[in-house]
DNA sequence: CGGGATCCCCATTGATACTG
DNA sequence: CAGTATCAATGGGGATCCCG
């Protein structure tokens, strides 16, 4: 019970989810990237969720010496091992959406 | 990616996956019994989050005919079938604290 | 017991503009 | 490009009281 308050408390937050998605889905990916991944998030919000799911060592944050400067972003071993639970609310939200249309 | 974004639009709010955890663990579950289980929750809240949970079709709700009322709440077959997630979650906290605390 | 109604606040988010 | 700064608004959520 607790457990579960411990994962969700990493992955607050409206975009988290999303953000982790997209990162996961294309292993490296930029900060415009994202932001055209994930539909509705601002740049604040971006940036903000970022540096969270950096803190927690979820994602790892590599500037590029390029100019102008590229700032990739990738999950870390931690955050990879958060795949299977993508994968299954993935899946369990296609199922959901047949569920509700059905209904 | 849209999937996803179905599944956390069910699953928002701060308190939806602890509620349903417990209903989960407990199979059949009261109001104030649920008011307990999550800690910091307000009566508002689970009232607020039950109803949407319901609305959502995984959460049923029935009125015992006691007095005063009793009212159970129990999930529904689609919201048993978030049991993995769950499950997953939980594994995933215990994991992360681990990590976070060897840190 | 299981909520509903009210009041109220502040944290989260949005929009926009700006910078190295 | 990858953010930061600032201002403003909204609604999530707490506290309390009430009711059948």
């Amino acid at each position: 019970m607790r457990a579960v308050q411990d994962c969700m408390d990493v992955l607050n937050g409206k975009w988290k989810i999303a953000i982790i998605s997209s990162i996961c889905y294309y292993s490296k990916r930029r900060f415009s990237d994202i932001l055209n991944d994930v539909d509705g998030i601002s740049n604040k919000m971006l940036s903000k969720e970022l540096k969270e799911l950096e803190i927690n060592q979820l994602v790892k944050r590599t500037v590029l010496d390029t100019q102008p400067v590229t700032v990739q972003y990738e999950l870390t071993d931690h955050g990879w091992s958060l795949r299977t639970i993508i994968e299954n609310l993935t899946n369990w939200g296609i199922e959901h959406r047949k569920k509700i249309f059905e209904s």
